[in-house]
DNA sequence: GTTGTGACTACCA
DNA sequence: ATGGTAGCCACAA
């Protein structure tokens, strides 16, 4: 199969109001260390596919679009229409389904 | 082959 | 906490 086709797999696995990290998939999807390769594979969707794209952010548990751009907030109403919970700009850890690869949250 | 770019991450000051 | 920097890797020109 194809790396594209596991990744796609992953991301339609990501139960709904949750969210993961590019890197996360990237590890599930047995392509640790490509998680812009997960990005650049998001970026070919068509906008008409029925992927739940928007559950896929970055590390530091925000979006990665630019700030206030069309596709930021789109990805945040998608996400916020699912229930999820927003502290500012960035998801609230409770949000975090699978994922286990952010910095260490101690300190 | 080389260069630039990005829906990324992890360090370090 | 925040910003800069350096790895990272696939892809397009």
């Amino acid at each position: 199969m194809d790396p594209k086709n596991r990744i796609w797999s992953i991301i339609s696995q990501i139960p709904k109001g949750k969210v993961i990290s590019y890197g996360a998939i990237a590890r599930l999807a047995g392509l640790p260390g490509h998680a812009r390769y997960v990005g650049y594979t998001l970026k070919q969707l068509p906008p008409d596919s029925s992927l739940p794209w928007h559950r896929v952010i970055n590390s530091k548990g925000s979006i990665s679009f630019k700030i206030g751009s069309e596709k930021y907030r789109a990805q945040k109403t998608r996400l916020k229409n699912e229930g999820v919970v927003f502290s500012g700009e960035k998801i609230s850890i409770s949000q975090y389904g699978w994922i286990q690869t952010m910095r260490s949250p101690s300190s």
